[in-house]
DNA sequence: TATGAATGAGCATTCATTCAT
DNA sequence: CATGAATGAATGCTCATTCAT
């Protein structure tokens, strides 16, 4: 039996339960507000224990947000290939759903409040964030302009406009205002907005996709109707 | 003459080298991190005075808040008229040069990060900041409509385009590495890409108005010629 | 009136009671086994206080010791001239009340086993205790040989032998047996036995000198009666 | 064959190397200073382990304590017999090199330090090393009195006096300056002169015996002449 | 028996806040 | 009114000691 033994699965098991906390308790109140007691309650372990495993608030923070990076890394889909309008709305709600998640957005408060502290948190954030993500959109989009779907002389810009036009409204205004979280209703207003902008801009169709767009964005508003108030 | 009074424009002074220096401190290491002693220690008083002014460290946190919320309700320039392109043009350098300033950027973390310990400071800055911003744009929005130099539906959807294709990418990216200031050229870049994409979905004569912007951007890609580089 | 501020002279006072509070308790546990509680509260102050006082407990040791060593330095009476028996009998009795002071004692057991930890005080008392007391008797025999009632070659290994001979076997019992103080009695045995053999070796009239040293301890076996136990 | 069991042998073996790593720890930083940890570290097992030999920090302190105590009763040899001088010569040699060791200051140290703590752990050396030490040497000394070589009333203060007119001096400045080792020239200084004033006083033909003391320090001034600095 | 893992209690140090002058 | 001085209440971290395996 290769039997993973006990105690290492135990030490593992015990660690994660620590990250989590720690994510909880510093997303809450931020680095120095944040007291080792309070993550060594919420992991449900002494602080003797807790040392054992980071040898310091610092280094438990850093690893947090280290590990929270990494577990980003997976988040994002790959886009699908139905045809530009639907794999770009496909794609909107994808990525809207997961940056407006609360705790994603509590994460995102965490690294900038504390990015001055911890300036490679920063850096480490935006490499396998925004730069991960946008090298897959650029992948995308550079496959489209191969087809002649969509024109347009530097991807990077592209990229970022497509992110732009769609979250960056409501994520800045999430950011600052973390009890009102977006209707569905309203998601799909950037989204349907955004996206006509976009292939305006960008489409060698414009008109045509931009029709499908909107035939699309009324069949299917959102896609979770109960939180649609 | 009805002079004010020595001791209470002695007064009004010392608040403001208070505030002054509860923003230095509180921008540098957070709510949290910061303490009272820098901050009497910065505004060159003894802490019991400082205390006389403000009756606790988040009553001064709150009230620095506000007044710099008020400061800012006149940062932005009304838009001139000397032709859409132009007028977006100098519009879109006031603002970038505005809202990338190092303090800026410091105080936007400082309220991200704390806006889960304080909601209202985040309300209080989304009024003044982008609600009020996006009134003044989406006001010349509306007027360049009535002079058909422009189309669009829906004035906010337009206005935020213009504030997310312009510095949604630069100002994420400065949030997030507050050691890697943009260059003038790359925000040129960032200017020039939105203004484009902007045109292009929102003007009455595209391909005039492109031209022209690229024009523009020929001529004078940027104001402060020496670190463009 | 030049009076002291009274701010200036509470510190002054409070900064004395803090270093006494601190010999005590550093002398009773040690530098490790001793807590800043308990110097705050034999000081009669809280822990803040004193840490406004000395910034650490490691500066607060460090002080205290040097104050002690400096409050050492004029504790060794000069030599009277009345004679070398006389002087020499007045001097051994001088130093054996000193130096077997259980205060003293405790203070020499501190240094001795903190050495390792502050090397450096163990040189600064070798300064002020053992060298300022040795050159002052290397004065006073240089003087008596001057006079031809003394002779040696090396006036350093004469003084330290004069110390070893009266002192050494006291002192180390007492440094190893803190409760078994030596009684008069057992001073009185140390100092006339030392002073006899000093006599015997230096004196350029031996005989006569030992002859008025027994004379001297038969009249004046001690000084403090009471405990003569 | 008796042969002692294995796990019995196992466990003594243990237990020693326990000793030696307390007697490391605990000379290094004192008492408080020194935790478990290290002496379990440096004994090379578990602190359960550790606690299975030791019921407490305490009781390891004074096991190694009294441990080191019996192993110093063997530490010092027997006077030779040669003649009273070449005697004494080897005896103050044997005894300077043992005394002025750096483990044995080390330990030393320990001990003053911490007799406050311990009372009993002073009193045990003093047992064994003075107090068995002196009886040897009295032993001695009585010997070469019934020989009519030496001439004393009261032999304790005799063997006293021998100790501290040869070592008094270095080895107090030795525990006060740990870094600061005496050189082999240094310690020969000490013992010719407290040998000579030692004969001076005490022996029964002192002119012949000190004019052999100096023929005998001029020929053999060191035993390794290497360090002779 | 030996050990990885755990913890209650303690300790140096800091901080928001308040007096006394 | 302004300030030097003071403090109760944390907070990060450590350590002697004990389980559970």
């Amino acid at each position: 039996m290769t039997a993973i033994p006990k105690r290492q699965q135990n030490r593992i098991e015990r660690e994660k339960r620590i990250l989590r906390a720690a994510l909880k308790v510093f997303s809450e109140t931020g680095y120095s507000g944040a007291n080792m007691d309070s993550v060594a309650f919420e992991a449900g372990l002494s602080k003797p224990t807790l040392y054992q495993y980071f040898e310091s608030k610092e280094a438990l923070f850093s690893a947090m947000m280290l590990d929270e990076r990494d577990r980003m890394i997976d988040v994002f889909q790959h886009p699908s290939h139905e045809g530009v309008v639907r794999d770009l709305l496909s794609f909107a709600w994808d990525y809207a759903d997961t940056v407006l998640r609360p705790d994603m957005l509590s994460l995102a408060r965490l690294i900038i409040g504390e990015v001055q502290r911890f300036p490679e948190i920063g850096r480490a954030y935006q490499e396998v964030g925004p730069d991960r993500l946008l090298s897959g959109i650029m992948t995308y989009l550079d496959g489209q302009r191969r087809h002649s779907r969509l024109e347009f002389e530097d991807t990077e810009l592209a990229a970022e406009d497509l992110w732009g036009l769609i979250l960056s409204a409501p994520r800045t205004k999430a950011l600052y205002m973390p009890d009102r979280q977006p209707t569905r209703a309203e998601l799909a207003r950037y989204i349907h907005n955004g996206l006509r902008v976009f292939l305006k801009a960008y489409s060698t169709q414009p008109a045509n996709d931009v029709a499908e767009l909107d035939r699309l964005m009324d069949t299917q508003p959102s896609r979770q109707v109960e939180d649609d108030d």
